[in-house]
DNA sequence: TTTATATATAGACTGATCGTCTAGTAAAAT
DNA sequence: ATTTTACTAGACGATCAGTCTATATATAAA
């Protein structure tokens, strides 16, 4: 049997060593894809431990159990993902709304890529564990909390461009916005096409 | 010890018995809560078989796996729940729209009843198993079919009451809906709050 | 009545995989 | 030189889905 990765060296690493702070990084990274595509309960440890090439003593020397390392795919998630929400919602030579258009079509690529297996890791996890476990379920509702300020700060802002009457609230959209666009992604997954993506975003946009 | 429930007699039943058909029956009736409330993945068969009082044996007699009982269990929970929106649809003392109105309350009292960890059995196991297992994506997506057409069919006698615009496009509305709808269940679920279900069904019924 | 067969229960057993933990190695710090 | 820190290695018992053999009995066939 031959090693595919090169094997790592016992004992405490040197420190000069650039790399030798990524180890947990590599879980997190491909715990995030893996989490994504399959949710925590269905993922074996002994396949993310392979895939990354870091053995099990590692795991829970970064990690106090599979749930802490559940936890801390979902706050890299989470930065992750309100960059990019924020790099598509601030561009300035877009309108706000125009903004909201851009990220959709960026997660429709993203679906497409992806061949629909994946999703958003908040959503599938939200729906494997948050009604059940308490431990993940505030964290989990917090990001959707963030997640719906950027978008009703958007709004805010197509407001004062007058794209939107001003009479709108825009935090109840905003939250109206997650609530649908979640349930179009899982609908895309089932029917992998982006067909409930447009329909949910075009119904979205005509309640202005 | 001593057995919880009657001790099942051993051989073949008697054709009369008005209950011998109920073993397989239990399985999947309990396979409904529990699988609604925990997904696939996370439930184990000998918890399932612990709480029915249904022995291995039984259990692989009446079904070829696992996923063989998940299937099961959707076609089980398919017929209850067409069952369940027909009655509220179809209501003649009401108007179309508010017989899904009907609906959705019903099922807000549902959630509530059950502390918000049940949700919708077709959402959890779409979003668990929808993306990766084509054995269960094809059927999942047919019972939101199903759901959807009885939808399309309200909104379509809601027109010729004058309800709403002869103009709707009623599959697409119902599409919409059950997009929409799914969503807000996940996000009930986790804020453990009928909030989410109220806001979807506003907007949802401001868009006619 | 006798025999054969179909139906269903009963639960021990298997091999794989689960999450966790203890022991050990080696660099770094003292 | 000794201790501490950082990390690896794999053993461990529990549990998983699934299989197998044995048993009991209603029904069908003789």
């Amino acid at each position: 049997m031959e090693n595919s990765t090169p094997t790592r060296k016992r004992g405490r690493p040197l420190k000069t060593d650039g790399s030798n702070m990524t180890t947990k990084e590599k879980l997190v990274r491909y715990g995030t894809v893996i989490l994504t595509e399959k949710g925590l309960a269905s993922t074996g440890l002994d396949e993310i431990l392979k895939t990354v090439g870091v053995p099990k003593g590692s795991f829970y020397h970064y990690f106090a159990s599979k749930d802490d390392f559940g936890l801390a795919v979902i706050q890299h998630y989470e930065t992750y993902f309100a960059n990019k929400l924020d790099r598509c919602l601030w561009n300035k030579n877009r309108t706000p709304l125009d903004c909201l258009a851009d990220f959709i079509e960026e997660a429709k690529d993203g679906m497409t890529r992806h061949a629909f297996k994946r999703g958003c890791l908040i959503g599938n996890l939200g729906q494997e564990l948050g009604a059940l476990n308490e431990k993940f379920r505030v964290p989990l509702e917090k990001v959707f909390l963030d997640w719906q300020n950027r978008v009703a700060d958007c709004l805010e802002r197509a407001k004062t461009t007058g794209q939107i009457s001003s009479q709108t609230d825009s935090q109840e959209m905003a939250a109206f916005f997650w609530i649908g666009w979640e349930g179009a992604i899982l609908r895309a997954k089932l029917v992998k096409s982006c067909a409930p993506l447009d329909l949910f975003a075009k119904h979205f946009f005509n309640s202005f």
